[in-house]
DNA sequence: CCTTAAAGCTAATGTCATTAGCCAATGCCG
DNA sequence: CGGCATTGGCTAATGACATTAGCTTTAAGG
């Protein structure tokens, strides 16, 4: 019988599609290894277990997002770069909705990718930031209010949390108004 | 052999405490039948199964939370009710770190306790809405908005997704900070 | 070729959820 | 006070999944 030819990024990157198609909760091991065409233990060749799948489509995934915003920054500046990177962070979650929970497990610290990673999706964010001035230990916050908002519109969405059938997209276009309302009054000290 | 007594809310509340002890991924039918000194599925005489125990603790983390928002905004208006509200949603996902997420699922169109729970938690937001002349339609995107911030904060600090050291409680003074600027320029039409 | 690392397999174990069907404690009603 | 229906608890059986151990065979390199 031929080999199936899987390596691990083979295997995770199956794994990210078929999270985005089943669903974050219902990508299993063994739904995995038959979507690959091979016996559920055999994917213990490519990946240490279940656990660290989702360490791996974390990393994967951060580093999507990251991509994603980064390109979406290029060429804006101040309100124009917030509406753009968050828009950005909507969409992939949107267009990812497997993908995009398994980025929110928190980077592993022994893991330099992951870690460059997050990094590199929260830099975008600082630098949206100082389009508004806002710089140094006033930043952290800042970024911590944009990821919560933002985050949280979305993932709300998908939970199906907005209940009432007013559109959701003027809501997210509402939020971003207040973001840039409170960065332009944000504090510089 | 006595009895043990049970019923389905004595199920469902030790379901909570276990939740928020093991953690709400952790908690599973079988810890909790032990917990309760009860053979596994003893426990489907008072509950459905784990669908429905997860569905029975969303209902009542939602009325929780929902509570002890109400009791918070009494006797305060405008920012600082924001601040009561949003300080007492935190506090609760802080002090439940198992219910929280258990209350994100959402509300059962078919089960009238959910939705009534669910309402009464958002009523408090657009009561503190009220207070900054936001009503009608943009208050649902404000209330949106409110949710998002939130409730992004609060997983992403329960998720240990704020990596740097800087004190997470001034962040989410600047948050509401944020939200208070947001609020008080929100568009009317 | 022929050897060997590794990719795949089957088998075994353990956890959990669920369903079926049995038995005994409890409480009601005569 | 006693009989009996209700029902809360049990054990047993089944099935999904994750994990580990250990075997076989592919396929690549000397």
């Amino acid at each position: 019988m031929p080999r199936a030819g899987l390596t691990p990024d083979t295997v995770v990157r199956e794994a990210a599609r078929l999270a985005d198609e089943v669903g974050h909760d219902r990508l299993t091991l063994a739904a995995l290894a038959t979507r690959l065409g091979v016996a559920l233990p055999s994917l213990y060749k490519h990946v240490r277990g279940a656990d660290a799948l989702a360490q791996r489509l974390s990393v994967l995934a951060t580093a999507e997002l990251a991509d994603e915003m980064t390109a979406a920054a290029a060429g804006h500046a101040g309100a124009d770069a917030l509406r753009a990177v968050a828009t950005a962070y909507r969409a992939y979650a949107r267009r990812h909705p497997g993908r995009y929970p398994a980025a929110q497990r928190a980077p592993d610290p022994a893991d330099a990718e992951h870690q460059a990673a997050g990094e590199r999706a929260v830099g975008v964010v600082y630098a949206v930031l100082r389009g508004y001035g806002v710089t140094g230990e006033p930043a952290v916050d800042a970024v911590r209010m944009f990821r919560s908002a933002v985050h949280g519109f979305v993932s709300l969405e998908a939970a199906g949390g907005f209940g009432l059938p007013q559109d959701v997209d003027r809501s997210f276009e509402r939020l971003l108004d207040g973001l840039d309302a409170a960065f332009r009054s944000w504090p510089t000290h």
